[in-house]
DNA sequence: GTTCTCGGCCG
DNA sequence: CGGCCGAGAAC
C-alpha cells in the first residue's frame, strides 16, 4: 500500500496544477518545509523562477506567492518588470543599440525583462559584454545548441566572441527599422571608443548575398518542419497521458 | 539512470 | 530568515 503524498489543487494556477508541501524530518533544518508544484503533465517545479520560465506569459506570477500558492495582492508594490516603453519614449532619436535592452521588439512573446545597469561609473567598460552568453533555450532550461556564424560577419571591439556578435546583431534588427550595416567607418576599427556609430552593432560592415538569403530560407523551412513534428509528438504524448490519468483514477 | 532530501549560499 | 538550487543519498 503506497501512501500517496498529498498534492493539493492550486486554485491560483491553471487547472491540473498541483501543489505539495514536504516537511523536513531530519538534519539541522528539520521542521522546515519545501514547496513543490506539479504541472498537468507531471513535471516537478521547486522554485518560482523555474515555474515562471515554464509558464512564460500564460500566467502573471508577479503577485503569486510560491510558498502559499496564493495570489498576494500585497505584493503589488514591486516595480520590477520594466516596461520597454520607458526606454524607448525617453530617447527621442535612434536608440543606442549597444546599450538599449535586448528585448524582443516584434511580437511580444517574452515578457521577461533584462537587467540594465545605469549610471555606473564604469559603464563604458562593460557595455561590450552586455550581451555575452545570451542563448535561446527551451522550457526545461536547457540551452539549445550554439550558432555558427558566416565568415563574413566579424565582430569589432574588445569582445570578439561569436555569441556576443550574434546577440548584438539580433538585438539591432529588433530595435531599429533602419538597415543594419555594421560599423562602416574604418576609423571605428582602430579606435571604437571614439568612432563608434552607436546606432549600429559592434560588427564590421558586411554584405548579404543572394545565396546567403537562399540558404537561410532553406534553414527556416527545415526548422518549420522540425517544429511541426515536435508539436505533433507533443500532442500525442499529452493525449496518451490524459488517457492514463483516467485509467489511474478509475482503478 | 532518476528521485528525494537536506545543506548552504546569497539576497 | 527564507527562497532557491547544488549535490549527495537513496532508490
Amino acid at each position: 500500500m503506497i501512501m500517496e503524498r498529498k498534492k493539493t489543487d492550486c486554485p491560483a494556477l491553471p487547472p491540473g496544477w498541483k501543489k505539495e508541501e514536504v516537511i523536513r524530518k531530519s538534519g539541522l533544518s528539520a521542521g522546515k518545509s519545501d514547496v513543490y508544484y506539479y504541472s498537468p503533465t507531471g513535471k516537478k517545479f521547486r522554485s518560482k523562477p523555474q515555474l515562471s520560465r515554464y509558464l512564460g506569459n500564460t500566467v502573471d506570477l508577479g503577485c503569486f506567492d510560491f510558498r502559499t500558492g496564493k495570489m498576494m495582492p500585497s505584493k503589488m508594490q514591486k516595480n520590477k518588470q520594466r516596461l520597454r516603453s520607458d526606454n524607448l519614449s525617453l530617447s527621442k532619436g535612434k536608440p543606442d543599440l549597444n546599450t538599449a535592452l535586448p528585448i524582443r521588439q516584434t511580437a511580444s512573446i517574452f515578457k521577461q525583462p533584462v537587467t540594465k545597469v545605469v549610471n555606473h561609473p564604469n559603464n563604458k567598460l562593460f557595455w561590450e559584454k552586455r550581451l555575452k552568453g545570451l542563448r535561446s533555450s527551451d522550457v526545461s532550461e536547457e540551452v539549445l545548441r550554439t550558432m555558427d556564424l558566416p565568415k563574413g560577419l566579424q565582430s569589432i571591439g574588445p569582445d570578439s566572441s561569436d555569441e556576443t556578435l550574434l546577440s548584438a546583431i539580433a538585438s539591432a534588427l529588433h530595435m531599429s527599422s533602419a538597415p543594419i550595416t555594421g560599423q562602416t567607418s574604418s576609423a571605428a576599427e582602430k579606435n571604437p571608443a571614439i568612432w563608434l556609430n552607436s546606432s549600429q552593432p559592434l560588427c564590421r560592415a558586411f554584405t548579404v548575398t543572394d545565396e546567403d538569403i537562399r540558404e537561410q530560407e532553406l534553414k527556416v523551412h527545415q526548422a518549420r518542419r522540425s517544429l511541426e513534428e515536435a508539436l505533433m509528438a507533443d500532442t500525442l504524448a499529452r493525449a496518451n497521458e490524459s488517457v492514463r490519468d483516467s485509467e489511474d483514477r478509475a482503478a
